[in-house]
DNA sequence: ACCCAGGTGGCCC
DNA sequence: GGGCCACATGGG
């Protein structure tokens, strides 16, 4: 079996599926709400705790506006600027969250090379959107899972692309196991630091 | 007064 | 292709 394979089943083993953290993410079967929330979030949180992004889609929410539809339709995002400001990068991130839900009511299929195009939206935000939200194989390299590589002396190469076909390349292409896995790799991190429990 | 948080685009070489 | 840098807020 390889390392790659070996580390997932190692930490589904210590943690248990993480669909009991991250049920809304994990789960099968997601509402129209739900992935509003995890695409829109994915893009508030860039650089930012999620707590922070929490209050702005709750803000969102409250304007009556967290929906991909309600955003893509404002003639202009300046009405977002008070409502995502404490997600910081006030500037950036209303016209990131306006010109994908723009693309999501133009087109049916979401293709990760048209994501790219747009403006605020990297491999890592496209990759987590596509993933969680739309439940599409595709995996999501972050800085926790670089040093999760870097602690393991798996690949000297750090770059996105690469260590995202290293992941590809040594696991079932299924979306459950890379939202399972990625969702581990960050909780397994968040345990050093928050709950004193072991590292992998 | 620092440092960090599930990045990205624009420069420069 | 890689190395810097600005972008902004809130919490520890």
């Amino acid at each position: 079996m390889n390392n790659i394979y070996s580390l997932y089943l190692d930490l589904l083993k210590k943690h248990g599926s993480p669909g009991k953290y991250w049920p809304q993410w994990c789960s099968k079967s997601k509402s129209e709400r739900d992935r509003e929330i995890i695409a829109l979030g994915a893009i508030l949180t860039q650089r930012t705790s999620w707590h922070n992004a929490e209050l702005a889609l709750l803000n969102l929410q409250k304007a009556n506006l967290l929906s991909f539809e309600k955003i893509g339709q404002l003639k202009s995002p300046e009405i977002l600027i008070p409502l995502v400001r404490v997600a910081g990068f006030y500037q950036s991130k209303p016209k990131r969250i306006f010109a994908f839900s723009e693309f999501v009511l133009k087109n049916k299929i979401l293709k990760r090379e048209e994501l790219l195009k747009i403006k605020g939206i990297g491999p890592e935000t496209a990759d987590t959107i596509l993933l969680y939200a739309f439940d599409k194989p595709t995996f999501v390299i972050d800085e926790y899972t670089r040093k999760l590589i870097k602690r393991h002396n798996l690949s000297q190469n750090l770059s996105y692309d690469f260590l995202k076909n290293l992941f590809e390349e040594n696991l079932p292409p299924q979306t459950r196991v890379y939202q399972d896995f990625h969702a581990l790799i960050i909780f397994n991190q968040k345990d050093q630091r928050g709950w004193g429990m072991k590292k992998i």
